[in-house]
DNA sequence: TAGATTGTTAATCGATTAACAATC
DNA sequence: TAGATTGTTAATCGATTAACAATC
């Protein structure tokens, strides 16, 4: 059965079986901690360890182990620095891609100034605006290029990576342009739902839907167990004068 | 069996069923496409229109609005603003809650700037840093208060929900003062899972694992079918000079 | 009436969890 | 050796999709 396992294992890419959305995203948190781990000087690490630091069944971590490709050995359990480079190797984290982002408005300044998205395979190498107050200018050291060159540079320079962080109005316009220029993936954070060719990676990150998820939930508290009123003010802002 | 339906319905809300996840999440994607539909003067619309609009299954579409409380007519489909209205309402976006955010920093200041988290239940009262450069001024139209007030702020004003956007060092202390001050749930955007009581609600928007999983389907992508090599240059910022 | 659409149940699919064998 | 842990298969659970009845 095991001659079976590496049959699948040297499936081509494209054909290997794609490895469950949850999985990926525990993936970092079992990185992140198994670098803790590791900087403790804990040479061997088991899938009960995580488990009890991640709230998550032992079990669960080792078929998410097993999906990335990482083994262990019976007994000992895992090797806590092999864990870390199985990890960064399984989710494409030591080949680094560029990326443009485009809208260098809050959230894209945000973004800009997020410094371990490099040690995570994505390297934003410019930003695109095209508010002419912002072109020319640099954000957290990254410069911002007017939109007009997107389409050019994006060929060019053969980035891989969009990010989308305009209004949602303008966001279709911008993911046709970063298509056309070649990129293979796009991270949208507008709030809108885009239109891309079937084979382009696209990730949504909509904070309204995250937002509706929680406040379903904070209702449906409330009124299992009502918050007591808060005390009348006149005006609340008042408070902070 | 409708008599069935509707004892469901008149359960405390504590013991309702708790409403999948992922439906929680496309409620709103068709709470927007049906403004625009409502917009463009269509009285009905039906599960079609929304997954044709949306790419879903229409049987999934209906299964979501009826986990809303939303029903239609046989032949006739939904009353388009009875359903934008019934998400409104199911969704806890009628009644807003007051919300404390914590950390002025490039994120904290992002989210201040969302105007329309006011329309989906969430207000931000005020912000919080430890930063005297920031305490005192205004983003986005909301003070900036001392991270020493955060503690007495909370209880005195009942404030609801917290929204972390700290550096990850330092979250599990906001959140362990949020918590003390009697918020219900926690928006957190500090990369690490806090630890809170088994009753709040704690929702957590790590990019970290969300870029987790776009760069692995990338690399996988990139495997399958390579990027054409880009031609060398000695210096990438030099194009943008 | 006929046909389109919702309402509702059943089947499928995928992820999680449990059980147990293999192994160091 | 005995016991802890991985490896692997089976069972469960939940969400999606399909089938079909009800209805306007």
């Amino acid at each position: 059965m095991y001659s079976d396992m590496s049959v699948t294992k040297q499936m081509a890419p494209d054909t290997a079986k794609a490895v469950p959305e949850p999985t990926l995203k525990r993936l970092p948190l079992y990185h992140r901690f198994l670098k803790e781990w590791r900087q403790a000087g804990k040479e061997s690490v088991s899938c009960t360890d995580i488990g009890e630091e991640l709230k998550l069944d032992p079990t669960q971590v080792r078929k998410d182990l097993e999906a990335a490709g990482i083994s262990g050995r019976p007994r000992i359990g895992y090797a806590t620095a092999a864990v870390v480079d199985g990890i960064e190797l399984f989710l494409g984290w030591k080949k680094v891609s560029e990326a443009f982002l485009v809208g260098a408005g809050s959230m894209g300044s945000a973004l800009l100034g997020y410094r371990k998205f490099e040690e995570c395979g994505l390297k934003i190498v410019a930003a695109f605006d095209r508010d002419p107050g912002k072109i020319g200018r640099k954000i957290h050291g990254k410069h911002v290029l007017a939109l007009d060159k997107l389409a050019d540079l994006t060929r060019r320079m053969h980035i891989l990576i969009g990010i989308i962080t305009v209004p949602a109005a303008e966001a279709q316009a911008v993911a046709d342009v970063l298509v056309a220029g070649g990129v293979r993936a796009i991270w949208n954070f507008a709030p809108i739902r885009l239109r891309v060719p079937e084979h382009l990676i696209l990730h949504n990150e909509d904070l309204y839907c995250s937002l509706a998820s929680l406040s379903q939930k904070l209702a449906q508290a409330l009124e299992a167990n009502p918050a007591e009123a808060a005390p009348v003010r006149k005006t609340r802002t008042a408070t902070f004068n």
